[in-house]
DNA sequence: AATGAATGAGCCTTCATTCAT
DNA sequence: AATGAATGAAGGCTCATTCAT
């Protein structure tokens, strides 16, 4: 039953390494050698290690949520409200910080794409896409009631932030510079205090 | 005693196999000889009127953004003030009428990875999200003046609500159902609302 | 009865067109469309004056050899002696004066490798070769003959010179300034000279 | 458990098929498809092996070189003066012994047609002919101090005669039968003769 | 576990040639 | 005579995948 020490750490390698390839190249023309050389591998190990390329973009895909769940869990740390936590929630996906990673945004535009074409790969984003607005509405739902909103209104809420974080993500990527400089997130906190009123004093 | 010319046509026959192939498989993925066979010709001719495959794509990106253009005078006709012609930029992207053109919507997701790949569909990206743009900042001001609220917010909130439009876009192709069948549209117009404050009452 | 009269201007037109195209390119990579540009006409045009490419080729090289021929002509008209006309073909071959065309120069080396390959291109060639190697041969019969040398060398050094000529030609259009600037004739002349011993005043 | 290297032995495969298929065809017309099915390969593989086409071209120029290279080493064996030496260079390229490869030859003309076109094949071309005319200067000098000849015709003498060679190889491969049946050789020798004055006796 | 060779299918593109006008 | 469109057959090259070692 010993498990081959390095199965789980190539496999992250190979994931990793087919992040930037992707990032710079998309997923077609990301080919299996091209991933094996910055990865620091040769071809043949990538189909050892995952039976197809499509595998490694299914990977690929849970490696790029996991980035986005710990940076909630990171950032939710201090919020004291919903309202922060919904912050957090924006930030995890659009503040760039140290800890930002731009090859991963990118990605997340050519994961999309895939998502359209592959059925799979849509299947699995879709699943993804419900579990975030789940989250996302509990989080506006709880911020409406702090302040004494209309709580029916947290599911067209929730979709109008969701749509505006990806089209955010999109922006950054594609179009640099249209949203000014590293303020994706802060213009999406404006929106959201736009949607759900301004903020209350936490005396 | 010349043959008659019949370029344009034939380009434009073209440019609308690649938008209903490319909706369905992505750009890498369309070949020409699929493109051809979509349009009725054979993949020699693509190239007899067109140098290359990518400059198929960019006069597809010419022809998406028409589609996008002649709605939005269309949804204009009728508007009387600052707030329905904002409605109805935001229905040239988004409403699901008649006219509406799902392929389309598809395509501008797979567009805007090869954008983020291929300089020079990424520069002509960049050219189109800067028109637009410009003209939604200038919609939001025209609004915002109407409703004597503050000018200065107009690149904020106008970057906001193209980020939104973008990614109901994205959201409508990939993951159809999660924003409510054919509401994409009014969940942006419900957005415009909390940013911009309630509708006066025309009297 | 009536000849169309520009059948033949047109032909002319097309084969100087191969012409610069060959020289440029080869065989092989001057397409019908690029000799056509050349030549200010349209592909079709090319067809319908010429059954074929390969039958342009061979107007190309009655063309070519017409070209040495005037030159020759043109050269031996001061020739007094054996031995000016033997220098008068030397440099029409490769003097480079005003009336030098050094495409044509690169089109005979191109031309060398198709009659290689192609069987009627192949044939004509070697039908060329030998007309020139039988007035050579004169050329040098008449030189000995004059200089009291031994006749019978006449035939192996005629192809010792035109063997020369041929190189000589190659160089010059493939490593020009291996033979220094213009003096491939001159080098020529000094050869023939020493396979003929030296000149006799003419008194 | 690594599989061991055959790198250069296919490369070599790859560039001996080139070598026959390229004499029959010329360059353009050897296509990849030929050469591999020449050298008992599929097409796939040789792009495995070489980068590109033009990659085979550039090992096969320096295999053609290498054969002539081996060809004066081993004829130059028994050379005890410069005269013979001189004879060695030039039966290196045209005696019709045993070893003789007249597929070489032809490869030579046609190597010397894409030289022309070529960007980097021209100049790999012209610094092959740089050193081999080092050589023959070289071995002209010798021969013409030995018989205390005039050291300053050397260059002029030595350019005539490599002229004259490449010229040889031109019509061996082109017109076989015009220079006698493998007496280009025999020619070349009594071009050089006529050149360098009578041999010594040596005693 | 790992390597490097090998395959086979498919892709973009070029091009000589034909043809309707 | 002339044009421009159209075709069909390659051709060079890439690449995911398999496999012997």
């Amino acid at each position: 039953m010993a498990r081959r020490p390095n199965r789980t750490a190539r496999r992250a390698q190979i994931v990793e390494a087919m992040l930037r390839v992707m990032a710079a190249r998309g997923y077609e023309r990301s080919s299996v050698a091209a991933i094996a050389e910055e990865a620091g591998l040769t071809p043949g190990l990538v189909h050892y290690h995952f039976r197809s390329k499509e595998e490694v973009l299914r990977a690929l895909l849970e490696h790029l949520e996991a980035i986005l769940e710990e940076r909630f869990v990171r950032f939710s740390r201090g919020a004291a409200n919903p309202r922060d936590r919904l912050a957090a929630f924006v930030d995890a996906h659009l503040a760039r910080d140290a800890s930002a990673r731009p090859e991963a945004v990118a990605c997340w535009v050519a994961l999309g794409t895939e998502a359209l074409t592959r059925e799979d790969i849509g299947a699995a984003y879709r699943d993804m896409v419900g579990r975030h607005l789940a989250v996302l509405q509990g989080l506006v739902r709880d911020a409406l009631d702090a302040a004494a909103g209309d709580v029916a209104r947290a599911p067209a809420i929730a979709a109008g932030l969701y749509a505006a974080i990806e089209g955010a993500f999109r922006l950054a990527a594609i179009a640099p510079g249209v949203i000014p400089e590293g303020s994706a997130a802060s213009t999406l906190h404006a929106m959201t205090d736009g949607l759900l009123g301004p903020r209350e004093e936490t005396p």
